[in-house]
DNA sequence: GATCATTGCGTTGCTATGACACAATATAAA
DNA sequence: TTTATATTGTGTCATAGCAACGCAATGATC
């Protein structure tokens, strides 16, 4: 078949001419999170002829900024780019690679990779994480050679490698950010209502908030728009909807808000 | 001159077998600070044959953990290991490196480093920082190759690179853990007065605490012994000696404080 | 022994926060 | 149409933390 022929030039080519586009011995991999059903969950990757998932990551070409490289993972991944992305930890522990993963990978191919090749030596991963909207007219069903998925951050099982600490590791910078960075622009629609940005935030962080404490606070921060509309439809009274104020919100994140929860 | 002649063949090793024993195109650099005479100081090298400074910074082995590589670092600069040592950022601008500094440095031994040298090539560093004690006993003054400084780190000046930025960042990542970190163990002797450890933390949030609010929350925080000797001597009234409560400021140290500056 | 800068300890007022009360409202049930 | 119910909007109160400040005690110097 062509497309899999395809795969497999683009995979010898990989092998081959790999470490002259990219940088060896280093990656970057994303924690991509988003909001949906009350649940946050991060985009993961099958593995190939594996029933392990990964973290979407990628190389860092030889003249390409880091965040760069996070980035177009990112909108590989997502068809979003440009929003926020935070580097948060580098793994560095000698044996977190597992060459047996690109090993049977290739095996699968007819490919034996040979035992000196740079895709098998250490890697030493960045990790970033960025936070994305559901409802996002950009963000696409990505199926293309592997199967992605959504799955729910308390959920987790079949990790490849550490990834299931880089994920942690993730929610453990994000649940501290929040005390001082506006979180929830990129995560939650245009409008929405106070109840549903206290559910993002009681996710996050795992606990329940007290409603009317949570909009004083909310709105002592001074990001939101109230718009005057309502959210009909729902069962009970219509709560009022909200956007961000993106003006105040990029200064915010700039300067950072104060509170604490 | 054997000494030189051994600095010449160490040089060469590097140069050849370098990429045999490091990983290549990562780096790790370790601002080193220290707190004497009401200013914080950081640890400085003098590039050979240059006008520079430079952070003390060194090469991952390829079967070492990052941090093990940092704290190696720390040891041959400071004489002091396994002490609080704290990734911050990676600097990855793909033109942050500067073939130059190795050129030149290697010229004056008479040796030109071949242009597709792995000394050469792009490096992303991963910045850590330390907090020492000038007073422990295990502080060594190492004068070896190169020459050592401790720097102001307000009167920063002729910085390789980016290393100026990589300091300054440090700084930020220590002003913004000092809200929910214990600092200060690592950077006060053994015993020291409370209007000591005040003038500490106001070097490093660069601000004027009020003495007796200061008191007040760091007596709160619970990680302090109050010793029953005063330090006589001074001009005035003698102040009572504490010390750090090991026991507890490790327990700080891995469950967090709470206040904020 | 008086002076003086500094330290130890305490008080006051303000603000942010947690806990909770009550009325308003949109839908569903009666 | 009326009533019930769950949820939302707004407000109150008590408390804790914190900034600002007062005052007496102390150790060295003159």
């Amino acid at each position: 078949m062509a497309k899999s022929n395809q795969i497999l030039g683009n995979k010898k080519i990989l092998l081959e001419k790999g470490d002259k586009i990219y940088q060896t011995g280093i990656s970057v991999d994303c924690v991509i999170l988003g909001f949906q059903e009350n649940v946050l969950k991060v985009l993961l990757l099958k593995v190939e002829h594996s029933n392990k998932w990964a973290l979407p990551g990628g190389f860092i070409k030889k003249n390409e900024p880091i965040e760069h490289a996070a980035d177009r993972v990112l909108q590989e991944r997502t068809g979003v780019q440009h929003i926020f992305l935070q580097q948060f930890n580098v793994f560095g522990a000698p044996d977190r690679s597992d060459a047996s993963i690109h090993q049977n990978r290739y095996l699968e191919y007819g490919i034996k990779i040979p035992k000196d090749n740079w895709l098998l030596q250490r890697f030493i991963t960045i990790g970033f994480y960025a936070l994305i909207d559901f409802s996002d007219e950009n963000l696409k069903e990505v199926v293309s050679d592997e199967t992605t998925a959504w799955i729910d951050i308390n959920k987790l099982s079949h990790l490849m490698m550490d990834h299931e600490a880089i994920v942690l590791k993730a929610l453990e910078a994000l649940r501290s950010q929040l005390a001082y960075l506006p979180i929830g622009r990129n995560l939650m629609p245009k409008k929405f209502t106070m109840p549903e940005l206290q559910k993002l935030y009681e996710t996050i962080l795992d606990r329940k908030l007290d409603r009317r404490n949570f909009q004083r606070k909310m709105l002592g921060f001074d990001i939101l728009n109230k718009l005057s509309e309502l959210r009909k439809g729902g069962a009970h009274k219509a709560p009022f909807l909200y956007s961000f104020n993106d003006k105040k919100y990029q200064k915010a994140l700039k300067d950072g808000l104060y509170g604490s929860w």
